[in-house]
RNA sequence: GGGCCCGUGGCUCAGACUGGUCAGAGCGCCCGGCUGAUAACCGGGAGGCCGGGGGUUCAAGUCCCCCCGGGCCCA
């Protein structure tokens, strides 16, 4: 093998992230490195990241999304960096409410009408293009925190390719009868005319005032006993069907006038006072369980049609999750067309749903009576009747929170509407089994957060009623109800021989074909998709398969990590597991990393509409990009964060140091032919430790990253480059980098060299544009590949780690530190050359480090000789204990101490000098003239080499009086060590 | 209301799984030092009974229970 000479570049002195970032990323961008990368690694062992889609509601990602992707993009340079093909394609999950919202607020729309009045077509296609704008823009930002995924190929849930792999799993679904329609009670806007999901009927609670009133329902074959139920919703009594009652509960009978009622003990006293109602006797105690299956009348029988049908299915049913004693009577009312508790424990009892409300909030013929009032209208009327009737116990009112449209404030209601359904109730074990095949980070992640939620585990509601999604392929026979599901757009065409590029609504609905049973017409219904769906086939459908890449898909599943926030553990995370059991048996991910919510300074939710939301942009102004990546980097990931400036701040002066780092190396070692490392056999102990430390250090940054403990491997480079580098091994390496031998030069530059390159590529795996700069403008040589990019992560050399010297190192860093101590409490400058120290301690570790690393403790202790001995008896020492012994610093100066301590002061006054003439080392050389008292001429004499050598001077001579300085000397006067000196120096032209 | 997580010096956070040099780091503060990496750097110091209470244990920020405060997800 040739010998390599290496060449280093003077690394600019100016810290300047603001200009280098940006102009690193346009180096990749101008000579499409990404690209190349993917090149390069093409064929190489892969790795399968799948990336969780973010939905495109605005043209900035929050700073939460930011730190996500930066996660990502660190796992992913970590893997490119071990060699492998990395999977890196973005994703963006573009359908659903919130993008229909906003686009028919730029329209000015209000509901659902103005949709299909303005055309299904057009506004759709107003979604896209929002998406599409919103999408491109984020994309931008997170470029420019140098997320390196493949931007030019994304994955858009829009897409035709993706849509139709969507329509292959829900025929497969079908294939496999989990696929049925059924009704439920659901949140519904009357004026919207639509389904609201849970989430967006979640945040959208406001105070509103209804009626609370309290109804006698009388008992079957008692003559003067009645239940007394409580609602809030008069307009819910048509739907009566039964009354919970809590199993344990005490409930009584309670005589009131000439009634009696049943009600729950808890909460007599409190309905009596609210009726305002001071006479009334208990006469029987009893569980509430004993209640169960007492039959009633229906007070509104004679007036609600389809009450009249129910007249044997009235009666008591139990119920311990949904009867509280916190208000209420104790016996509830229960509609299960009109809730979603009523609706399960209906379920239960096998009770009939009756929901006679029809999409725009008006009671059907099957109310009777009340056909055609809108039902919160009806509330009055329906109490006066019950008024009539004698069976309102009392009448109030109430301002509670209640559920409102998001869009348009008004009340929701909830009726029972026919959707579709995956069964999944039956998949719960399986669901669990195999989220547990996953390996989650952290543990808990998984096994806790999931593990509850999935045994409360129900049907899924796929269906929505919008525009922008996935259009359901149920095509249904409008004469026999025969129903087919199309798999893909090539199947449509063979059924209706029309070809769509666009399977969007209304295209899609406009395909018709005749029904192959009765001949009657095939229609679609017009369902669309839960995005759920859209975003829980991502690992399959990002591929268009099963209609392209087969092949990739198959090697890829499950892939091999993902990670989210944890309220994705419900939300992606949960679908993904979802889909990939329905479809292919199997969780559909290997490792899931789960990480936290990005807070503000003060530990609050960072949001746009609370003002204390950060734009991206402004991180990059105030701090950097490697600063934020190191910010979040650096903490544990599955903790919430606290955004915080000054911790910016901070991070951002340890990129400094890194800086300075690799500015002082340059200063050394530019200009200098650098050789391969030398064998370790020809090293001192200080180098071998270094070389050392720098192999553990990459041992335990890969062993971290392969766990997914980002945090654990990005403090440890940090720690090493600070800690080992900067604070111990330069401090020492400074004085060898400048001896005059040429020999320690030469070897303490190859090794500092070769340590500094090969931190490079792993410093770039977190903080990519800071390595990425000085690799390129000091360290990369003509041989070497054009980008950081393309760099292997070289694995570490085990035999190269001592972890005896390790740990010997340790003692001398205490050893220093104690001496540091010594001198302070003697009052003596760490400039001033002493004697000697003597290190007290039978730790066998001490003495071998004061045997090998002798030279660190000579410098940083700044003493002649150090040696390892017992407590000194004679003279004067300064002494001071560390964990394995003591030390002690002998105080006593000869006359070359007291000389040499007069040189350094004289040379560091020179330096200060030489700066403040800006005249640099190395490149402007001085001439110094001196004038002082005999001691001071005693030690320039005796140090002049070492001071002509520290300050780069020519000459340095001792004047009797200023007449003896050239007039155009730059003069000042000094007190060193209580003497009055003078100093001239003088630029050599 | 339920589930999960977090609560460590003035500030920001490491201390996970596997109780015992874990009471730490950085910043800030005070004192001192260094000086061509220099609008850097080094040493020392003050400062915490690891949210509160109970329990398990020879031994608990570390395990268990309860309470308080914050976050997320459900209801």
């Amino acid at each position: 093998m040739a010998l390599r000479m290496s060449r280093v570049r003077q690394l600019t002195r100016n810290f300047n992230p603001k200009e280098y970032e940006s102009e690193i990323l346009n180096f990749w961008e101008e000579n499409r490195i990404y690209k190349k990368l993917r090149e390069l690694r093409r064929g190489e062992k892969q790795f399968h990241f799948l990336d969780g889609p973010p939905y495109p509601s605005s043209d900035m990602p929050h700073p939460g999304t930011v730190w996500n992707k930066i996660l990502k993009d660190t796992v992913l340079r970590f893997k490119r960096g071990e060699g492998f093909d990395v999977l890196d394609k973005p994703g963006w999950d573009t359908h659903g409410l919130p993008i229909e919202v906003m686009t028919e607020k730029s329209l000015g729309f209000s509901s659902k009408k103005n949709i299909e009045e303005y055309g299904i077509g057009k506004f759709v296609e107003k979604c896209r293009e929002l998406a599409t704008n919103n999408l491109r823009s984020m994309a931008n930002h997170f470029k420019e925190f140098a997320i390196s995924m493949d931007w030019d190929n994304p994955y858009r849930t829009y897409e035709k390719d993706y849509m139709e792999s969507a329509w292959w799993g829900i025929k497969k679904i079908w294939e496999s009868n989990r696929l049925y329609q059924g009704a439920r009670p659901v949140h519904w806007c009357p004026r919207c005319e639509t389904v609201l999901s849970d989430y967006e009927v979640s945040e959208n609670y406001k105070d509103i005032m209804d009626p609370s009133i309290y109804v006698k329902f009388k008992v079957l074959g008692k003559e003067g006993e009645y239940l007394l139920i409580w609602t809030t919703t008069p307009w819910t009594l048509p739907g009566n069907v039964a009354v919970m009652v809590h199993p344990e509960e005490t409930y009584v009978k309670v005589k009131v006038r000439k009634d009696i009622l049943i009600l729950a003990k808890a909460r007599l006293e409190k309905v009596m006072k609210e009726a305002g109602i001071e006479n009334y006797e208990v006469l029987k105690e009893s569980k509430g369980r004993e209640l169960e299956g007492l039959k009633y009348k229906h007070p509104l029988e004679d007036l609600v049609d389809v009450q009249k049908e129910l007249k044997d299915v009235h009666r008591v049913v139990l119920s311990e999750k949904f009867v509280t004693m916190k208000e209420g009577s104790g016996c509830v009312h229960s509609a299960p067309g009109h809730g979603k508790e009523d609706f399960e424990v209906g379920m239960k009892y096998s009770l009939p749903v009756v929901s006679p409300v029809d999409e725009r909030g008006r009671f059907t013929k099957e109310a009777g009576k009340y056909e055609g009032l809108q039902v919160r209208k009806a509330n009055a009327i329906i109490i006066e009747d019950l008024k009539e009737r004698g069976v309102l116990f009392h009448q109030g009112t109430i301002i509670h929170k209640y559920p409102v449209c998001w869009r348009c404030d008004t009340p929701l209601i909830i009726r029972t509407t026919t959707q579709w359904f995956v069964r999944l109730t039956d998949l719960r074990e399986k669901l669990m089994e195999e989220s547990e095949k996953a390996k989650w980070i952290p543990k808990w992640g998984g096994e806790r957060r999931f593990r509850d939620w999935l045994l409360g585990l129900e049907d899924w509601i796929i269906s929505r009623q919008r525009y922008w999604g996935i259009p359901l392929p149920i095509w249904k026979c409008d004469k026999c109800g025969n129903i087919e599901v199309i798999g893909s757009a090539k199947e449509l065409e063979e059924r209706s021989g029309v070809h769509l590029e666009n399977l969007h609504r209304p295209w899609v609905d406009k395909v018709t074909w005749k029904c192959p049973k009765c001949g009657g017409t095939m229609r679609r219904i017009s369902d669309i998709m839960d995005v759920w769906y859209d975003s829980g086939i991502s690992f399959f459908a990002s591929l268009g398969y099963p209609y392209k890449n087969e092949e990739i898909f198959k090697n890829i599943f499950p892939v091999d990590f993902i990670t989210e926030g944890h309220d994705q553990v419900r939300g992606w995370f949960f679908s993904l597991l979802r889909m990939g059991t329905l479809l292919f048996n199997s969780v559909p991910y290997k490792s899931v990393l789960m990480h936290g919510f990005m807070l503000d300074e003060k530990g609050r939710e960072m949001h746009k509409r609370l003002g204390n939301y950060v734009p991206p942009p402004d991180i990059i102004k105030k701090a950097s990009r490697d600063a934020f990546r190191f910010f979040v980097l650096t903490k544990v990931p599955w903790q919430d964060l606290r955004f915080s400036w000054r911790g910016l701040d901070e991070i951002q002066r340890k990129l400094l140091v890194i800086w300075n780092i690799y500015v002082f190396a340059t200063t050394y070692l530019r200009d200098r032919e650098i050789c391969d490392l030398p064998p370790s056999t020809e090293l001192d102990p200080i180098n071998r430790w270094l070389l050392s430390r720098l192999n553990s250090m990459e041992k335990t940054v890969r062993e971290y990253m392969n766990e997914y403990y980002i945090h654990m491997a990005s403090n440890e480079i940090l720690d090493f480059l600070m800690d080992d580098i900067s604070h111990l091994y330069l401090r020492v390496a400074r004085k060898k980098l400048r001896s005059k031998d040429k020999a320690i030069s030469d070897k303490w530059s190859r090794v500092l060299y070769h340590v500094l390159k090969e931190t490079l590529p792993y410093l770039f795996v977190f903080t990519p544009l800071i390595a990425e700069k000085i690799y390129q403008e000091s360290f990369r040589q003509e041989e070497d590949p054009e980008s950081l990019n393309f760099i292997l992560l070289r694995p570490p050399r085990l035999e190269l780690i001592d972890e005896e010297l390790e740990d010997i190192m340790e003692y001398v860093r205490e050893i220093v530190s104690a001496s540091g101590f010594a001198r302070s409490n003697a009052r003596i400058k760490r400039r001033q050359p002493l004697k000697e120290m003597v290190v007290a301690s039978n730790d066998p570790m001490v003495i071998k480090a004061v045997d090998l690393l002798k030279d660190i403790l000579l410098v940083e202790a700044n003493v002649r000789e150090v040696k390892v001995g017992e407590q000194p008896v004679d003279g004067k020492w300064s002494e001071v204990s560390f964990s394995s012994g003591k030390i002690f610093l002998n105080l006593e100066m000869g006359k070359e101490e007291i000389l040499a301590g007069l040189s350094r002061e004289i040379t560091r006054r020179i330096q200060s000098m030489r700066k403040e003439l800006s005249l640099t080392i190395g490149v402007e050389r001085i001439e110094i003239y001196i004038r002082g008292d005999d001691e001071i001429g005693d030690a320039v004499k005796l140090f002049y080499d070492d001071i002509l050598w520290d300050s780069d001077a020519n000459s340095i001579k001792v004047v009797e009086s200023d007449e003896d300085v050239p007039s155009n000397s730059f003069g000042k006067e000094w007190e060193v060590n209580g003497k009055k000196v003078f100093i001239w120096i003088k630029k050599v032209e």
